[in-house]
DNA sequence: ATTTTTTTGTGAATTTTTTCTCAAATGGAG
DNA sequence: CTCCATTTGAGAAAAAATTCACAAAAAAAT
């Protein structure tokens, strides 16, 4: 049964979990999983599998479980990535070359159109088959490359403002690497990726074995 | 009050983000804090942080706030990263060596003390001031270096491999930026990051906006 | 010295998320 | 064709997380 409650983001992080669990499935020639299975392998309950899926709609056969290829295809279009995602690079240090060179972005569906940066020194540099470009002229980039997500990989310092151009040439959402939070307008979504976050978390749990 | 309750994840992933404010802040040359203040700041809610703190202590004055440079030490203490820990990468291609070269990282107490591959052509060429090590010399690396932590820098159909490794070296945490799960003993933590996680994340919001 | 204002810490209320349970559907075996 | 073993979908229950609301404490104002 489809509901049009809000859906929570912790659902949309888990299909992207169980999407990856199936592509390598699917590449492994399995046709059919049931929730218990797939359950097992990313390591969640069961229900919460089925709960999730409910969301969106019904997409097993009782008694049998769920065609992997069939089911793949479904949480692709839900999830919105059928189609191609322009995405702008703000930011050419160390990682934002490193995510430039990612090449499983584009297999799943997001492509690197712009690569913009604030230094004199590294405007006109090529890297990859993109030449940077200078965050000033992002506004006017923005509309001809159609670039539908920002992604932030300045020093901290920097970062307010690259989500200012971002936000000025009219980008909605915002994939934000600098250890810092910016503040943007309440239309525009950021996601925030800091790997720093996750060394904390580790180094609790490990100061916290056993207590 | 201190309960000895356990301490959710998300708990411990906001207290990072407090930490991280709270440090911005003590740079601007700010000596208290509220937690209405610091919620704004940070996007939440201001019983949501007297809640989070509540867990380890009450460090605040009624009337008054937190006190800034106080606040930042006792996180640091009880979120046990008032000491280095020292990490191991496994994986040395784009990403690897990004987060090599990725100097917060020692500021924040974590140092990267063995760099692994399992490339012939790699092994033995500096990065840094690193020498890249064979992953097969994991094991008995960890002890000598003090690894506590391993970062997984793979291909995804290398991950469980380089995980296997650092389980053998007697390592009891992981961060995998590989796109895959992988599997352990219960006895070791992992966290995932992963990039397409997050893209995922912002097209669903972008194709529902409105909805 | 007293009142007012501010702000924490925490129990209670609310909301959200997860897990449990089981009827209903499906395919295969006998 | 009927029975049995599976497995989904979804309501109910349980657990967890968030927000509310306010007494208690501190400082500032009168």
């Amino acid at each position: 049964m489809l509901k049009k409650e809000k859906i929570p983001k912790v659902t949309i992080q888990r299909m992207a979990v169980y999407l990856q669990m199936l592509e390598e499935l699917e590449e492994e020639g399995e046709e059919v999983v049931s929730s218990t299975r797939l359950a097992e392998l990313c390591g969640v309950n069961s229900s919460q599998i089925r709960k999730d899926l409910a969301y969106f709609g019904e997409f097993g056969v009782r008694g049998v479980g769920y065609y992997v290829r069939d089911l793949i295809a479904s949480i692709k279009h839900f999830l919105g990535i059928q189609k191609v995602w322009n995405c702008a690079i703000v930011g050419i240090g160390n990682l934002g070359r490193a995510i430039l060179r990612y090449k499983d972005l584009s297999k799943k569906g997001y492509k690197i159109v712009g690569a913009f940066d604030c230094d004199p020194f590294k405007i006109g540099e090529r890297v990859g088959d993109l030449e940077i470009i200078c965050t000033r002229r992002l506004k006017e980039k923005a509309k001809d490359l159609n670039i539908k997500i920002g992604i932030i990989t300045t020093p901290p310092n920097r970062a307010q403002r690259a989500a200012n151009h971002i936000v000025e040439a009219g980008i909605k959402a915002i994939v934000n690497f600098a250890p810092t939070r910016i503040q943007v307008p309440d239309d525009v979504i950021v996601d925030y990726v800091d790997f720093s976050t996750h060394l904390i978390y580790l180094s609790f749990s490990l100061s916290n074995l056993g207590k």
